[in-house]
DNA sequence: TGTACATCAGTGAACGCGCGTTCACTGATGTAC
DNA sequence: TGTACATCAGTGAACGCGCGTTCACTGATGTAC
C-alpha cells in the first residue's frame, strides 16, 4: 500500500481494499468512488484506469467476496469428512464466520443492491458459492429416508435463509440489535433444531 | 389524493404514499425527497411543513409499516386459537404476506438503513412488532417438554431469521433470484421441519 | 350575511455540496538499439 | 552502459447533475365580530 511516487504499483487492489474499508464503516450506500480514491492516495480519475466505474468496482469486490466465500465453505466442508453431517454443520459455521470476518465483502455481495448478473465473472463466482453450499446439503440429504426427504435445493434454501437472516438481523445494528444471544449460537441451535426435524440428529440431543 | 388547488388537503399522507411507491420501485436508496414531492404534485420545500427532513419521512414510513405489521401478525395470531401451533404458523405466514403485500414498507423497515431508534414512536412500533412475534413463540414453546425447551426468545429469533432470510433471498431480485420454489413454500416447509425438530409436530408429517 | 384579519400550507428561487465522470495532459517506467 | 522512444498510470481541472435544505413570500382558509 506504500506509494511509490507517481506510479502506485498495485492501485487496483488498493482501491478494492479502500472501498472495502469504506463499505464496512459506512455501508454499501455510503461508499463513494471519490472517497475510495482519496483513501488510496489517488485522484478519482485514476480509478477509471482500472474500473469502468463505480458499479464495476463494487461488482469486482462482490466477485472477490464470492470467491473467498466459496473457498471458505469448501474448505470447511472438507470433502464431506468426517461425516456428511459434521461437514454440513461446518459449512454453516463457515457461512457465519465469513459474514463476521469480512463484513465489507458480505455487504457488497448481499446488500449493495448490485445485480449478480452485472458481469459474467461475478455471476460465475456467485454460482460457484451456491453450488458448494448446495452440494453440502445434497450429500447430507442422502441420509434422510427417501420418503420424508425434501428436495436438496429446498433444504439448502432453508439453511441459507436462516443464516442470512441471522446475519442481517442479529449480526448488525438492525432490529435485533440488542440480540438476545450471540449470532453464532442462534444459528447453531437453529440449524440443530432444523436437522433434528429432518431426523438427522437424535431427537433428544 | 385529488389536488384542491393551493392547499393539498392531506399532503402528509400523500407524501408517504408517494415515497412508498418510489421505494417499492427504486429501493430505499433510490428514493429521493424531491421525487416524492413531485409525485405528490408539490414543491420539495412543502415537505418540510410535515417532516423534519428526508430521514424523518422514512422513519414515519417505517413506523406505519411496523404498526401494520404488528396488526397483521396480531390478527393472524387470533389470540392463540384454535391452538398455539396453528396460531404460530399463521403468524409466520402473516410475516411473509406482509413482506409481499407491502414491499415498500418492508424495505423502509428493514433495508433503508434507518435506525429503529431514530425516534421514540418508531422504536415503540418496532418493539410492539417484536413483542407480538415473541408472544406467539412463547405460547407455543409452553408445549415443549421443559428439558428440551429453548428460551422463547431464541425460538422466535430462529423463525424471524428464517422468515427474513426467505424474504431477502427469495422474494427479491437477489441471489436466489431464480428461486427453486415459491417463497411461501420455502418458509412453510422450513418452519414445519423446524417445529418437528422441537417435537411440536409429529415426526412423520 | 359580510368584512377584516390571523393562520399557515405551499411556492419558487436559490444555496452549497459532493457526486460520478470526461478530458487533455504529464511524468515515470521499461525496452530497443 | 547510455540514449531515444513508446507506453501507459496517474494528474488536475472542469463538467453537469441532482440532491437536501433554507428563505422570504403569497395566496387560500376559516374564524371573530
Amino acid at each position: 500500500m506504500s506509494k511509490r511516487g507517481y506510479h502506485h504499483g498495485n492501485l487496483r487492489q488498493a482501491l478494492i481494499d479502500a472501498a472495502l474499508a469504506l463499505i464496512e464503516s459506512q455501508g454499501p450506500q455510503g461508499f463513494t468512488l471519490s472517497d475510495a480514491a482519496k483513501s488510496a492516495g489517488v485522484t478519482p480519475a485514476a480509478v477509471y484506469r482500472h474500473f469502468a466505474g463505480r458499479d464495476d468496482l463494487i461488482a469486482e469486490i462482490a466477485r472477490q467476496g464470492f470467491e473467498i466465500f466459496a473457498d471458505l465453505m469448501d474448505h470447511a466442508y472438507a470433502g464431506g469428512k468426517p461425516s456428511a453431517l459434521a461437514a454440513f454443520e461446518a459449512t454453516g459455521r463457515a457461512y457465519l464466520a465469513f459474514a463476521r470476518k469480512f463484513p465489507g465483502y458480505y455487504m457488497a455481495m448481499f446488500e449493495s443492491g448490485i445485480s449478480l448478473n452485472a458481469n459474467p465473472d461475478l455471476a460465475r463466482a456467485a454460482e460457484r458459492s451456491r453450488m458448494i453450499f448446495a452440494r453440502s446439503a445434497e450429500a447430507l440429504s442422502q441420509h434422510i429416508p427417501e420418503a420424508k426427504r425434501p428436495p436438496a435445493s429446498m433444504f439448502s434454501a432453508h439453511i441459507w435463509a436462516m443464516a442470512h437472516g441471522v446475519v442481517e438481523l442479529f449480526s448488525r445494528g438492525a432490529p435485533g440489535a440488542r440480540a438476545p444471544f450471540p449470532p453464532e449460537d442462534i444459528l447453531e441451535t437453529g440449524i440443530g433444531i432444523y436437522l433434528r426435524g429432518l431426523g438427522l440428529l437424535p431427537p433428544d440431543a
